[in-house]
DNA sequence: GATCGAATTCCGCAACACGAAACCCTTGTT
DNA sequence: AACAAGGGTTTCGTGTTGCGGAATTCGATC
């Protein structure tokens, strides 16, 4: 292959890969291993090795009675979580900016990852003090507001299987006993909301409320977060409220019956 | 690495490039390099070489500015046009049997490939002589009644560059003259349905209507194929109608305005 | 302006992806 | 029922090219 004077680090077999992918993705219905290797002109036993390296990645679906290839699970999967995140971003922006206002504090959205959150959003306060967070981060989920006001409404057994694994201590400050966490976890599912202090950034706290889908699942948090000398109790109870107010309402949006909590 | 007994024919590099795009996928919001190395233990300079690789191809989205990646254009794409096939498909499905019934021919959907036509569904009639499609088949746009539906209701440009392609000669009646082409495609714009009599198959001919988007774009057609034999004129311009009312009622599901054709 | 972390680039090596051809199915044909 | 044909799998030897450590550049931050 002359390879045109294109990106010197593409590499070559993903790159041939991601054009059958393509190809099989859009075909619109089953497609065999011939014809895909007609099409791109890929030998027979090149693309049936590509063919089966995206099969088993889950990119594709091999029909094994009719020996053809499908769009495979992996990619509906992405496409679908690509496209929840958007929507809980452009439903939860205005409120966050409303909220920015109202408290003058930094408004954080994140979703559940695997085993941590990620921040997707954040509107800043332009105080002096800088915050913490930045678009893309990761933080675990036991020493954040937003970590925390997910696993309170998480199944049973999935919040289990997240407190089994280590806890990483952040701080000083830092939830570390089971025993401690499922009692605040408790508390969190009665109020509604989640709060810590200092238990991830010190001098830094954080009040968030779950954001959940038409399956009362949690895929995101909303929170806001500040100096801990910024934030007195009697301000954070009504941060807390009216944060958990406002993830309803995008929850709502979302599907979520408000019914029993 | 160790390469636990798995399928012998998977490919790493294009293996691991896809845990990449997962994970960045996955992710929700941009994504460092160092991170996706970190996170996925692969090297740097190989994850550099793949997320180029991924960005190259439009799977991912390079952001110059923070030098972080996210999810591309090419999967949003994809992703639409698998969901936008599934949805036609189910849409098409009880209307395709019922005209099955009607006719008691066979009933088929495609949708418009790159200069083809996809069968995407069909359902037989239990007759004798077997019919000539498969779903997942491609077929030239300009010898099938499917494709002229679509062709009929492209955009000027678009059906321009269509037929600059070289037009293959599938059977001694297929049209090849631009001039008759574009005649007929004229007279399927105003009577709303094509129709092809042994332009694609020997002794087999078809009627066609098609199917439009929200934009007035005809992502796929609807058609009966039966023998040549079966289908006189008056039959012919009864089954056009019905395929052109039942199309259009698809094309309203789609979004569609019904308004002028 | 100095320092740090992160992204590129370089380079030599050998792993491993490649593809021709052989093999083995299943399907349709006489 | 045997045969032919087409498509999918497997084998195997070759040399391409992907790999990753290290050096370098870039761009923040103090």
């Amino acid at each position: 292959m002359p390879k045109t004077s294109e990106n010197p680090y593409v590499v070559q077999p993903v790159m041939k890969a991601l054009k059958v992918l393509e190809l099989v993705a859009r075909h619109g219905h089953e497609i065999a291993l011939t014809a895909v290797s007609k099409e791109l002109r890929i030998p027979k036993t090149t693309t049936f090795r590509y063919l089966q390296t995206l099969s088993a990645a889950g990119f594709l679906d091999h029909n094994r009675a009719t020996d053809r290839y499908t769009l495979g699970p992996q990619m509906r999967s992405i496409a679908r979580a690509d496209a929840s995140v958007s929507k809980i971003r452009a439903l939860a922006r205005p409120a966050m900016t409303e909220l920015m206002h109202e408290f003058n504090e930094t408004v954080n959205l994140a979703v559940k990852g695997n085993g941590t959150i990620v921040y997707i959003d954040l509107i800043e306060a332009n105080r002096s003090l800088r915050m913490q967070a930045r678009i893309g981060d990761s933080h675990p989920m036991h020493s954040t507001a937003l970590g925390k006001a997910i696993l309170a409404f998480l199944p049973e057994a999935e919040r289990q299987r997240q407190l089994d694994l280590p806890l990483t201590e952040r701080t000083g400050r830092t939830l570390l006993e089971r025993e401690e966490i499922e009692r605040q976890l408790r508390q969190v599912a009665r109020t509604g909301y989640a709060t810590e202090m200092g238990e991830n950034e010190d001098g830094a706290m954080c009040i968030g409320a779950p954001i959940l889908d038409e399956h009362g699942y949690p895929v995101a948090a909303l929170s806001i977060s500040a100096p801990l000398m910024r934030m007195p109790h009697s301000l954070a109870a009504k941060a807390g409220a009216r944060l958990r107010e406002i993830a309803a309402g995008i929850s709502a949006h979302l599907g979520s019956q408000p019914a029993a909590v």
